[in-house]
DNA sequence: CCAAAAGTGTTTTCCATACACCCATGC
DNA sequence: GCATGGGTGTATGGAAAACACTTTTGG
């Protein structure tokens, strides 16, 4: 047993990838989503692939929980600092770094929009849509893949889409994010049935809105 | 950048939860389900953990894929060949092997009733109804409660219920895996329905069996 | 014949969808 | 008033569940 700890063994590193939503202007015709899905990322100083887009993360400490690793790195490359994460998979490919044995832990982040506008100064917010435009490092282009398939799955049976909104949010909001992630229009009456059991009315409604006020909603407790 | 690599540094290990079908006996009266889900463990012989029951898996070489590496720790350690797998989660609790810092990507693994006779030898398989009485080492409860809970999920939307029998099966032996993974029974004519766009029957039935013969099923291609 | 398990047809319940319509605000 | 988005009731089609029944073997 004892030899093991002399083997050459590999790096262990994390990676994030946070989503957030960008409401758009409303058009006159209410033909697409009013939202669209983002991912952050920011540009790599150094080398390898310095001045390609990557995602936040980094190396794990020898006593470090990787939960707590990555939500230092994620502060340290884009200023998020605190953040829905959750596991998302283990990327082992032996040659996803080039300067050694490197096996990625990666977390899939959310974040609501009003907190997002904080972070454009130290990383960039892309459009998912654009995802095979992005000069990625490493294989962060994969990665990135496999979270949004999985936040598309996801969304479709848990309420991790109320992590993409602030505490109080409308029904026209939550509808907003289920269809930016899954690029399709539901209805409205159909749409509310669905989400009445993830989500609380509270007394509060929207103003000034040039239209009826909309309820404010909260999640709801225990699932 | 380069000092990275004289940091102490976590090690990685596989594990891998083994699941199969043991049928049971049929009772006179049909009360409860007919086949007992079993998970495959082997006995420690060494320290720490010593004479425990473990997860089979190990520590995983520089260069090497941990698909690859479970397979071969498998092997060692059960004489299970070849079996499917998928990553399960990778557990990082520092103080989940007393020896060291070593993080473990789980692999949850299914294998049909015929193949898992052969393994009775340097393993043992329990049934997952008496997780609780079996006495592991490290944190290998927990990953096996973790395994489980994701089959239990898994099978109910996807067909990998079909890897824990063999290559054909009649639909009957297909709804006592789905009762002994869910522990609840379905009715015959409501589960074919259920499970007919996953199998694809054949010309050839089950015989002396003293009741009407089966028709035999395999997997029906892509899904 | 009977026991036992395989296999099928029909009814009922429930839920997702579609659609039609009303409500409350700012201007 | 009217434009805009918020919000609700009801009808409908299809799947899931419940139930009743027939079929085929061995003994």
């Amino acid at each position: 047993m004892q030899e093991i700890f002399e083997y050459e063994h590999p790096f262990v590193c994390t990676d994030a990838v946070i989503f957030t939503i960008q409401t758009k202007e409303p058009s006159s015709y209410r033909k697409l989503p009013e939202a669209n899905l983002r991912v952050l990322l920011y540009q790599r100083e150094s080398e390898p692939f310095k001045d390609t887009w990557c995602l936040p993360g980094g190396f794990l400490n020898i006593d470090e929980l990787p939960e707590v690793n990555i939500q230092r790195k994620l502060f340290a490359k884009t200023e998020v600092d605190d953040c829905w994460l959750e596991q998302l998979y283990t990327f082992c490919d032996p040659k996803r770094d080039p300067r050694a044995r490197v096996i990625s832990i990666a977390y899939l982040g959310l974040i609501d929009e009003e907190r997002s506008r904080e972070f454009e100064s130290k990383a960039k917010w892309f459009d998912t849509k654009e995802l095979s435009q992005i000069n990625f490092g490493f294989d962060h282009r994969h990665i990135a893949e496999v979270a949004l398939e999985r936040l598309q799955s996801k969304i479709q049976y848990t309420n991790i889409a109320l992590h993409l909104l602030p505490k109080e949010f409308t029904l026209t909001q939550l509808q907003n994010v289920y269809e930016a992630i899954l690029g399709k229009k539901d209805q409205a009456a159909n749409f509310r049935r669905k989400v009445m059991n993830m989500v609380q009315e509270t007394e509060r409604y929207t103003a000034d809105k040039g239209h009826r006020p909309a309820k404010l909603y909260i999640k709801k407790r225990q699932d």
